[in-house]
DNA sequence: GGCGATCGTTACGCAAGCGTTTCTTTTGTG
DNA sequence: CACAAAAGAAACGCTTGCGTAACGATCGCC
């Protein structure tokens, strides 16, 4: 089911969800995080640090940093893995999946309004 | 005309286009800066620094900034107000409409194909 | 003409992100 | 058992953005 969108909406979607997202939330993801964020909670996982930077083309550290963030904000969390010590599984938290849905909202009413 | 998405169609189409945006562009631009963007391009001037700040909800130096990250890029241009020489008008860029054009027709690939 | 208000910028110290490189832990394989 | 490979984190120097506060230029108005 795709959505048909012309230049005007496509671009006054994105431009009314971000004026309103700036003056919601102090937070202000850059737009990496946010990829990361949404790879998360849209993909099945697990999810891993390697797999993060492969999936959007940037180095493990970039990945690291985010997470260190977006944890420390309580948007996810990190487990290590059991079955490969060496790997660190990637988990949703509640808070993160209220906040995409708060997010999910504003896209949702934004677009209506067009 | 409004846009109906369903949750899973908002949060995938962010997801598809912050995901495609990471990977073609290294610029990285906050989600301020593409939201003062964004504001200066779709709704009919003049701008100022002051009036960008009260629109978005934040101090006259982040749009300052702004400007400045975005002026080196060459998206947007400074022209000072010969009418009342405390303004400052911001003017639009052919290399601005150029990349809101190609952001745009991303946004629209991308919901094409969910 | 003086003077308070307004506009945008600059200065300051600080926090956060970047890319590259190095390190630590763990794995698998000879 | 030794040792190279792999995963993630940490270290490094640098750049950029932040909020607050101060600043210079310009205006309106009495």
């Amino acid at each position: 089911m795709p959505v048909e969108l012309t230049p005007s909406q496509a671009l006054g979607l994105w431009h009314a969800v971000s004026l309103e997202q700036v003056r919601v939330d102090s937070r202000d993801l850059t737009l990496r995080q946010m990829a990361i964020l949404l790879e998360i909670y849209l993909v099945p996982p697990p999810h891993t640090v390697r797999g993060l930077a492969a999936k959007l083309g940037v180095t493990k550290p970039v990945i690291t940093r985010a997470l260190d963030t977006m944890g420390a904000a309580g948007l996810v969390d990190r487990v290590r893995d059991e079955r490969d010590r060496r790997n660190v599984v990637i988990k949703r938290t509640v808070e993160g999946a209220l906040y995409l849905e708060k997010f999910g909202d504003l896209i949702i009413n934004q677009g209506r309004k067009l």
